[in-house]
DNA sequence: GATTATTATTAGCTAAACCTAAATTTATGT
DNA sequence: ACATAAATTTAGGTTTAGCTAATAATAATC
């Protein structure tokens, strides 16, 4: 009966890899070496499982050029960021986890969970648009929100930022923003940017003002607030 | 440097494999085929298994004469077992969960979840004693309540007697039993115990009475309550 | 107590995902 | 353009957990 077979389980791995290609390249597509790297594989097995994923159908791979998403690769990797957005917020609001410890417990319940489990949870956290790092969760039918947020550092002088989402890369970048209250949501003037070491200055709602220095202003993204 | 080792997370089937002897077996010995039937795995792979299990020293196996847990390989299953009914528990209490999807649900999760998570979800549920079923939650010590209840068709006539548990082999008769409020923690008197057809005829707390045949007298467990 | 039946074990294979080392292809620098 | 460096692939091997088919041990039956 072709054309019966429904979607059975990915293994886990195989969704791993699909994420990786979806982080990393979005739409484009990745090298060999930026998925070893950012999955901690030998670059030889990244290649073979490329060729596999290319059998399935899940990705477009051509030898020494890199691989990327197809429509059903998306999707499956897409199916997974919802998961894992859902599953940190679940975390983070109801068992009361740290940032420190909520990435890797939501990387491994994302591969043991179910669709069922999946959207019973999102009811439970009453279907919430982003998770609590500010990132968009994609919907339960594949679609993602686009996303206009730029890095602090690239914002222009003078204008009335909100704080979008705050990029969850190192852990002491994370809680230095926390304790600051420099989260998602938060209403930011910017004061100054200084080219020269890329310090940029910005005033909180409260009047308190921050300096941040490089890395921090390319882990904290702001959307124009609409003038008020 | 011996002796410092920290106990790895198991492979998934390893703990199954341990679990399944705790539930056959208990303290006593299964047999290769009973662990083959329960795990619907091929007799020579459980042989195989239970060798490696022995040089991992949580099973004593001999030849010929089936396997029993010991000291740590017993820790190992109860922590499975009670990371099993908490997330039983939460789907069942949290999700919306209905007793048929649950099982399969839990038995995937368990599997992912760390012992961080198991007991936030302890704490989130009020480290409940017992799982909707009734079955005692080990305790995150190891510990496991003695139990001390019997199935309705052993129980004596005239006996107030309170439901302690329902077992989760069936669907239909879970239902069956759910939509009578036979469930655990009810009281019951037993009014007739027919030895031809093991046929129990219970009265429950509203005056209904209720008769119950083979299957059923197997599935509802109960403890004598104290006269009142 | 010998024969048959049941239960277990051994031997030899398979598939997924990984690995290392060697060979090859693409990219870079002068 | 040509040599060298960097990235990628190929070849061959490992581990885990399963499988089937053939053999051996234990148990049951007459």
């Amino acid at each position: 009966m072709p054309g019966t077979e429904t979607t059975r389980p990915l293994s886990s791995s195989i969704g791993d890899y699909l994420k990786a290609i979806w982080a990393l390249a979005g739409t484009g597509s990745a090298s060999t070496t930026e998925v070893s790297g950012h999955l901690s594989v030998a670059p030889a097995s990244v290649t073979n499982m490329l060729g596999r994923l290319q059998e399935m159908g899940l990705v477009r791979y051509e030898r020494y050029r890199g691989a990327s998403l197809t429509g059903r690769g998306r999707e499956e990797a897409l199916r997974l960021v919802r998961r894992h957005r859902l599953i940190e917020s679940f975390l983070l609001g109801h068992l009361g986890y740290s940032w420190q410890e909520v990435h890797d417990e939501a990387e491994r319940l994302e591969h043991a969970v179910s669709d069922e489990f999946t959207e019973r949870l999102a009811e439970l956290l009453g279907h919430p648009a982003h998770d609590p790092h500010g990132d968009p969760i994609p919907a339960a039918d594949g679609t993602l929100e686009p996303d206009d947020s730029l890095p602090l550092g690239e914002a222009g002088v003078g204008g009335r930022v909100r704080i979008s989402k705050v990029s969850d890369e190192s852990i002491p970048v994370l809680d230095y923003l926390g304790e600051r209250g420099l989260v998602p949501g938060r209403l930011l003037i910017i004061r100054e940017v200084r080219h020269l070491d890329g310090v940029v200055t910005v005033e909180d709602e409260g009047g308190e003002t921050h300096a941040l220095g490089g890395p921090l202003t390319r882990a904290v993204f702001v959307r124009e607030e609409a003038a008020g």
